[in-house]
RNA sequence: GGGGCGUUAGCUCAAUUGGGAGAGCACUGCCUUUGCAAGGCAGGGGUUACCGGUUCGAGCCCGGUACGCUCCA
């Protein structure tokens, strides 16, 4: 796994501790690398780099030199198995929203609750210290050692060694592998705690003695040095490592007092206390080890850096952030926006690398929607700081993968991936960003000069809501400027957009559901909720009613008219539930004379099924026995339409990609939805290969089968498709399409199944795929920042948009065929408009647009050649006119001319008699209006003549009004019979005023 | 399910109480230049997403629809 290594500090074939003898003492930095074995440490290399300050040892070392020989170190001379870290994102525990801490993936172990194959382990850990409740977020940027994203070295004792090793072996790594001077080295030990009943770590401090002057130990409180796992849980005290950056001085006074010069690089904890319930320490029969070690902190003490961000980590990625944004050269000072920026932007692709490594994306809410934000800093700084024109942030993730890929192998292996995740989000928010950022300097410049240096709530919300800017984006522009943001005022909007969104969807409809202490009195009563396991193979059963619910209050006899809801001891209705809508159809009772019931809708409340209609005639009484019918052809459609939402669930992970998840879906009679993730829409082509294998699916005639099994090995099967997040039960019923529950759970990971459709569902299915007929896709929409939707027809309605598409096609064959026909732009016009509102499939739509497009371009040219054709001729008119009068004015009639062709003969007039005020009038009989328009040179407006008054006289005498410049009017009148007269109203203006 | 915002030339975007739809880039032609890069002149390209309303007049105001973005549930 690891390149040789220099054989003289680190002998591979040397005795460990594992062998009952302690570590072999490594020989003197002199002996080293002699035999040019390590290639990085050839004696070439130490020739040209000089003796660190502080140490012996050739510099640099690299980072990945660094890591390697930690894990080697743990490996060779302590007998540690090397473990990999686990995954960033923890998809296996809900309370974290991301690994945060190396003993994350050993949590079980501690708390006793599982063990593994070792009880030596070393790793190095990716975490993600962002959203949660360690959020180091608000850091980054600002200073130059918190990141979001950073690796955690560890060793671990699970019951195996103590104090002793752990301490010797750190002080070994630190100051003979590593060569660090032990001078310069602080430890911290826990000093005991009376109020807790805890004794000091003595034992801490005399180990430590061996190797430090008693005034480096030294001794601190519970909140160093005491570390809990939780409120109850495996405890203990710790001892830190703390390194001193400057030297030749006692630095005692200042360790953990957060001086830059002075840091904590290893945390030593020792486990060995169980907190328990009632607060009680109680020793542990199994004591562990737990050690962390900041990655990046020790390369910059290695490497002799002032902070992370200079070291070889940071480098690459810093010299491709500089040449993709054209940035100035890095500086390292903390206040310049350019550094911030980059040590913003190299954090940020560092951590969004990794998390998409590890299979999460950015999304609306919990780990997604924080990644979103990460994004969104980074994005903004590129642009707003960089002036980055196109998307940039994916062009930095090669760097990132550069240093971290060859110990991170998946970021190499998705690489692509999260270059295209990155790409289409930050393509996303790029669409607002602009508009926002325009917003937002408004918004800042508006409070600053009135004065306050507060970035309104309705603002800072605005932001949000409208252009996705999340709130803290919006402070740290703010702080920026050195302002505030009115968080008060935005929490308050924010809690009113709560309330319309919620209020405006429930209109809570009191019969469909059920309040507690109801449901509490049913349970009383003994009435358990109703046996529907039938539904799935018949429609009818029979049935007594146990309950009858107004909405209010539990009855004993209901009559026809109001709205209520039946519980029956058993029935075949289906409950609306998993997208599925309830069923419809009657209730009838045996009685003489019968009621019947309409029920218009089913519910689950609770574990109960409530039939929600009314009394159509007769009355129910409860105790009395009925007949359930459900509406079957009703039933039929749904469940068309359910196995097709399978099939399109399928085809869509097979044309989307895996990550196109389902987010929602409704399944009703009429129509599918299905809501999925993704970042981009689907094209055309793929559109069109979603509905074929859909299509194939069904002419397939495939076999749907379902079956009750086991959670466990049900979640066996690869290609289950289950939505993230939701609670199945156990047992959990499984439906699958093209081979039978029982041949997918015998080989659950075999290859072809992943053109099998298999899920967990509770819904009603056809047997055969060939019963749902047709399918059509009749609309793909974008319904939140990477969520989509498809709705979709089957059967019946399926084949009628197909028809209707037909007759489409047919229409614009017609047209096509004579384009120069005389009305073909009226034509065109119905034709596109009927179109719009067709009921027709999205790919057929696709396809018939581009005849539609090709029949607009005709119809535009038709149109225009026309109006051309008008305006040549009235601007001929005008010559005429202007050459045949004189006098300070103009006034004509030119019937004929519309607007535009009206204005050019009036230009032409003004071209050859630039001195002459000029007023045109043209009837339109179809529209029944009369055109005027007037332009009026300076030296008229001097007299007195107005165009805008002008226009307004004449317009005035044939019914209408208008008005405009001195120089330039336009006016019209709704009575064309009367047009003389506005002409006659305009000479007598004319020759009055002037 | 409920809000907010947007849609103007092939692309990116303008358009000051509602008064003749523009710019930059790209495209076409000509000119300049040994060539390149570029420059000059001219030109084509728009149902201002769609439908309806108000108005003498709507890119702009009002209502609806479609599509996109975004937030909430």
């Amino acid at each position: 796994m690891y390149a040789p290594i220099c054989p003289a500090h680190l002998n591979p074939h040397q005795e460990g501790p594992e062998a009952g003898g302690s570590p072999r003492q490594p020989p003197p930095p002199s002996e080293w690398c002699q035999e040019g074995m390590w290639s990085l440490c050839t004696p070439l290399r130490k020739l040209h780099f000089p003796v660190h300050p502080w140490s012996n040892h050739p510099m640099p070392l690299t980072a990945s030199e660094i890591r390697r020989k930690y894990l080697e170190f743990f490996a060779e001379q302590a007998g540690h198995t090397i473990v990999p870290s686990s995954p960033v994102v923890p998809l296996d525990d809900p309370t974290l929203l991301f690994t945060n801490a190396g003993m994350n993936q050993f949590k079980d172990v501690f708390l006793g609750q599982g063990t593994r194959p070792y009880t030596r382990a070393v790793d190095t850990q990716k975490c993600i210290r962002a959203g949660g409740k360690h959020n180091d977020l608000e850091d980054v940027g600002r200073d130059t050692y918190h990141h979001t994203f950073f690796e955690m070295l560890g060793n671990w004792s699970f019951g195996d060694y103590f104090k002793p090793e752990a301490i010797e072996w750190a002080w070994k790594l630190l100051t003979e592998v590593y060569g660090i001077d032990g001078d310069r080295i602080y430890a911290s030990y826990f000093g005991g705690n009376t109020a807790a009943g805890l004794e000091s770590d003595e034992e801490a401090r005399e180990l430590w003695r061996r190797h430090l002057p008693a005034e480096r130990i030294l001794p601190f409180d519970m909140k160093d040095n005491f570390w809990e796992m939780g409120e109850t849980g495996p405890c203990g005290p710790c001892s830190e490592i703390h390194f001193d950056r400057v030297g030749g001085r006692d630095a005692s006074s200042i360790v953990n007092e957060d001086d830059p010069n002075v840091l904590e690089v290893w945390n030593l904890v020792f486990i060995q206390y169980n907190r328990e319930a009632d607060g009680t320490l109680v020793p542990l029969p199994a004591r562990h080890v737990d050690t962390g070690m900041g990655f990046e902190r020790l390369t910059s003490v290695l490497q002799d850096k002032p902070s992370n961000y200079d070291t070889d980590l940071w480098s690459p990625v810093f010299e491709s952030i500089r040449s993709r944004c054209d940035a100035p050269a890095y500086e390292g000072t903390l206040e310049g926006h350019a550094d911030i920026a980059y040590r913003v932007i190299a954090d940020h692709a560092r951590c969004l690398t990794s998390a998409l490594a590890d299979g999460a994306a950015p999304g609306s809410d919990g780990r997604s929607y924080v990644l979103r934000r990460i994004l969104r800093r980074a994005v903004r700084h590129g642009h707003q700081t960089f002036g980055a024109k196109d998307p940039f942030l994916a062009d930095i993730v090669p760097s990132v993968v550069e240093t971290l890929g060859e110990v991170f192998p998946e970021m190499r292996e998705r690489m692509d991936r999260i270059q295209t995740v990155i790409t289409a989000e930050e393509e996303a928010f790029r669409r607002t960003l602009d508009r926002g950022l325009t917003l937002f300097a408004d918004a800042a410049d508006r409070s600053s000069r009135s004065g306050e240096k507060v970035v309104s709530g309705a603002d800072a919300f605005r932001l949000h809501d409208t252009f996705g800017f999340p709130i803290d984006l919006t402070e740290v522009m703010a702080e920026e400027r050195g302002m505030t943001v009115d968080l008060d005022g935005y929490e308050q909007l924010m809690e009113e957009a709560r309330e319309t969104s919620r209020s405006g969807s429930d209109e809570t409809d009191l019969v469909v559901t059920m309040p507690p202490d109801v449901l509490a009195r049913l349970e009383d009563s003994g009435i358990t909720p109703a046996d529907d396991g039938a539904k799935f193979e018949t429609t009818s059963t029979t049935s007594t009613i146990r309950a009858i619910w107004d909405g209010a209050s539990l009855l004993e006899h209901a009559d026809p008219g109001r709205r209520i809801g039946l519980l029956l001891d058993r029935t075949t209705f289906y409950g609306e539930q998993g997208g599925q809508v309830g069923d419809q159809g009657r209730i009838v009772a045996n009685g003489d004379p019968g009621g019947l019931f309409i029920v218009e809708d089913t519910r689950r409340v609770g574990d109960h099924v409530l039939h929600v209609g009314h009394v159509e005639s007769g009355g129910l009484d409860v105790g009395e026995t009925v007949d359930c019918r459900v509406d079957e052809d009703r039933r039929d459609d749904i469940r068309r339409n359910h196995t097709a939402t399978h099939m399109l669930n399928l085809a869509l992970r097979e044309v989307a990609g895996r990550e196109s998840d389902q987010r929602g879906s409704m399944v009703a009679p009429d129509r599918l939805r299905f809501d999925y993730a993704a970042t981009q829409p689907l094209t055309p082509e793929q559109l069109c290969r979603v509905e074929e294998l859909v299509r194939d699916g069904i002419s397939g005639g495939l076999p749907v089968d379902t079956a009750i099994v086991p959670l466990e090995n049900a979640k066996q099967v690869d290609s289950v498709r289950a939505i993230f997040g939701e609670q199945y039960p156990d047992p959990v019923r499984m439906v699958s399409i093209g081979a039978t529950v029982e041949e997918l759970l015998s080989d659950p990971h075999r290859k072809d199944w992943m053109d099998v459709s298999a899920e967990f569902c509770g819904g009603t299915h056809l047997e055969n795929t060939s019963e749902a007929g047709e399918f059509v896709l009749l609309s793909e929409q974008g319904l939140a920042a990477g969520v989509r939707r498809v709705v979709a027809l089957t059967g019946e309605a399926a084949r009628t948009a197909r028809a209707e598409a037909d007759a489409f096609g047919a229409r614009i064959k017609a047209l096509s065929t004579d384009e120069s026909a005389e009305g073909l732009p009226t034509e065109v016009d119905g034709l596109v408009r009927d179109f719009e509102e067709a009921n027709i499939g999205t790919t057929d739509r696709i396809r018939l647009g581009e005849g539609i497009e090709r029949l607009r371009k005709a119809a535009k040219k038709a149109r225009k050649a026309v109006s051309s054709a008008n305006k040549g001729e009235m601007v001929e008119r005008a010559r005429e006119i202007a050459e045949s009068s004189d006098g300070p004015v103009v006034i004509a009639r030119m019937d004929g001319a519309d607007k535009d062709s009206l204005l050019a003969a009036m230009d032409t007039i003004r071209g050859n008699r630039e001195e002459v005020g000029v007023l045109l009038l043209a009837v339109d009989e179809d529209a029944g209006k009369v055109v005027i328009v007037s332009r009026v040179p300076d030296n008229l407006i001097a007299s007195g003549l107005k165009a805008g008054d002008w226009v307004k006289v004449a317009a005035q005498a044939c019914g209408g009004g208008g008005g405009g410049r001195p120089d330039s009017a336009q006016a019209g009148g709704k009575d064309p019979s009367r047009a003389d007269e506005a002409l006659e109203a305009a000479r007598e203006h004319a020759s009055k005023v002037l």
